[in-house]
RNA sequence: CUCUUUUCUUUG
């Protein structure tokens, strides 16, 4: 079961839904059957899909088979919906969890977040981060990423300084994420020069750059019509061991 | 850091 719980998540992750689906036979013919694990990666995949009715039928069709969901599988179900903006039916799904005995999680308040951050709803997702704090869950590196990249997306750089301050304050280390995230925003805003100062900063604090962050900072150059400095910074990458994608 | 499932960053 393990083995194959192996192969649907290789296939889910790359999009080959229907070979995931059809796995579900060929364990059994091997004597294998499907677990918690396995329901949960398949639901992932309808989710991924959008196939949000798919995935509540296949919560009824495990349950049906003795199975009990368990935190990720809420989890899988709340993020399906956070994707496509269906906040209302991922709190719906939240209650249905917390009568099943399981307490929203550090995971699910982060998709919460990011749902919110996605509509626009930047205070609401912020007061989402307030009062996971009194129920004693405390927001990481990820929640904070999510919260200021939110902020800049919806031009509140004062709120998203200060979102990287409270994170700090609270010793959390900005992350590599973190710094891809304000590179970012640098860029769209034409401050390549500060960018660029961003990655010595990293460097500093022991983060080192990847291919994404010289992306975004090759496509900042780009835009602004800076090939030279583009160049340069492909052969840095490569002069890192980072290979071009 | 013996990584089977759910959350954050680039091109999109």
């Amino acid at each position: 079961t393990h083995t194959f719980n192996i192969l649907a998540h290789g296939f889910v992750s790359r999009g080959e839904f229907t070979d995931a689906l059809s796995l579900f036979s060929t364990m059994e013919g091997f004597g294998c059957s499907p677990d918690t694990i396995t329901h949960n990666t398949i639901l992932d995949g309808y989710c991924r899909k959008g196939m949000l009715k798919e995935a509540r039928d296949l919560l009824v069709e495990m349950k049906g088979r003795g199975l009990l969901p368990d935190r990720s599988t809420y989890n899988t179900l709340i993020a399906g919906y956070c994707r496509i903006g269906w906040l209302k039916e991922a709190t719906k799904v939240i209650e249905l969890m917390t009568r099943s005995n399981f307490l929203p999680d550090l995971w699910t308040y982060n998709m919460l977040m990011l749902g919110m951050c996605r509509e626009g709803r930047m205070d609401e997702a912020c007061r989402i981060k307030d009062e996971m704090q009194k129920l004693a869950i405390m927001p990481d590196v990820v929640s904070y990423n999510t919260l200021i990249k939110g902020c800049f997306q919806w031009r509140n750089e004062g709120a998203a300084l200060r979102m990287l301050e409270e994170m700090r304050s609270k010793g959390l280390k900005p992350s590599l994420v973190t710094y891809n995230i304000l590179v970012k925003q640098l860029c769209e805003e034409g401050r390549m020069d500060e960018a660029v100062t961003n990655l010595k900063k990293m460097e500093e604090e022991f983060t080192h750059p990847d291919n994404v962050t010289y992306n975004t900072l090759i496509n900042g150059y780009c835009r602004c019509g800076n090939f030279g400095e583009a160049y340069k910074l492909m052969d840095e990458m490569v002069g890192r061991g980072l290979k071009m994608d």
